[in-house]
DNA sequence: GAATCCCGCCAGCGT
DNA sequence: ACGCTGGCGGGATTC
């Protein structure tokens, strides 16, 4: 669904406007498939790189959506990670932080448990009160993500509620040498990101000197982020149904079933063309400018006015004249949509369509 | 130019 | 040995 929103499909070797797009794609940008025409033109499809899709918080907000139902539970490291589609060096920085606030724990090799969210309150309630002296937690090292992410959070607890980074580093031990420091600020990002996730702090500046800092905003935080993923749960149900009305095929599609030149293919995808683009102006009237252009036969693309997204409807490989197309393997399953009646097809490329809108 | 922080190398440690 | 952990900082990206 939401992952699929930087996809970009593009028409190599002929088309200039796509060469340029190409430019702009970064090279960490994935590739999901590419498909080779008899005429040599590619038409290869990628999902943009997006540095913010990738980051700790959001990566953090997802592990925790995971869980959020469980009062307990085991996550397993190599499970969790395959979900995710994440490095699973990332899930250990957001495992590691976590446990500074005693809701994850490293029970074995590749298990941990997490406890609740009521342990996340516990915690707080134990920062908060200094006699609950737990900084010595476990026998961690000194130097660890858990115990500088603990430390941070009583200095939020302790001493007062706004924070910058490097503040709060050179407040957390006292390290003089510059590069050590900065370190430490790196360090501090990633774990003000990932309390952020989970709303226990905010951004915000200084007063004063407008500089970039954190606020602590505690539990209320925290239950408004559980109400929002709550929510945010409820709507994608009720999204889902909605789809699923929509995805009905029209029955003038019947006549399409058999297409057996190209004309027919054509007409066949400007059926599909106008039934989504139907589809996408009832959704949302306004600013649905739509600007259809068609490559060759095998495919047509749809493209939006900010270009940032194209979307590209393969054709069902059965109405396809043998040898063809060839498809390289695809290491996705999105793509790989092969149904064997037209009808279906209708039905997946809405789909597909409204999950890219 | 400063702020942000992704990414993955590689060391340390347990098995 | 070997694989799991996770410290660490280069340098890309965003503000």
């Amino acid at each position: 669904m939401e992952e699929d929103q930087n996809l970009v499909s593009l028409s190599l070797l002929n088309d200039e406007q796509d060469q340029k797009l190409l430019e702009k794609i970064s090279n960490k940008s994935k590739k999901i498939f590419k498909i080779v025409f008899p005429n040599n033109k590619q038409l290869i499809k990628y999902k943009i790189y997006n540095r913010k899709e990738k980051s700790l918080e959001e990566l953090s907000k997802k592990f925790v959506r995971c869980l959020i139902d469980y009062d307990e539970k085991i996550i397993c490291l190599d499970q969790i990670t395959e979900e995710l589609g994440v490095e699973r060096r990332r899930i250990y920085d957001i495992i590691n932080i976590l446990e500074s606030l005693q809701v994850v724990k490293r029970k074995c090799k590749n298990k941990y448990s997490w406890s609740g969210f009521k342990t996340i309150y516990q915690t707080i309630e134990q920062y908060a009160n200094k006699q609950a002296n737990f900084d010595m937690i476990s026998h961690k090292r000194e130097k660890s993500l858990e115990v500088l992410s603990a430390g941070f959070i009583k200095l939020f607890m302790q001493q007062k509620s706004i924070w910058t980074l490097e503040e709060a580093a050179k407040y957390l031990g006292n390290e003089v040498d510059q590069n050590k420091l900065k370190t430490k600020v790196r360090r501090l990002y990633d774990i003000a990101n990932v309390l952020k996730s989970i709303g226990l702090i905010k951004k915000t500046h200084l007063v004063s000197s407008k500089k970039p800092a954190f606020q602590w905003v505690g539990k209320e935080g925290l239950k408004q982020f559980q109400h929002n993923l709550k929510q945010q749960e409820q709507k994608n149900k009720a999204q889902e149904t909605k789809e699923n009305v929509i995805i009905q095929p029209t029955p003038q599609n019947q006549n399409v079933n058999k297409p057996d030149s190209f004309n027919t293919y054509n007409s066949y995808f400007g059926k599909c063309i106008d039934l989504l683009i139907q589809q996408q102006l009832n959704d949302r009237k306004q600013q649905t400018e739509q600007k259809i252009k068609e490559q060759n036969q095998n495919q047509v693309t749809v493209i939006t006015p900010k270009l940032r997204k194209t979307y590209t409807i393969i054709p069902p490989r059965v109405t396809t004249p043998k040898k063809a197309l060839s498809i390289t393997p695809k290491k996705n399953q999105s793509n790989s949509h092969t149904p064997n009646n037209n009808k279906t097809v209708v039905g997946s490329l809405i789909g597909k369509f409204n999950q890219n809108i």
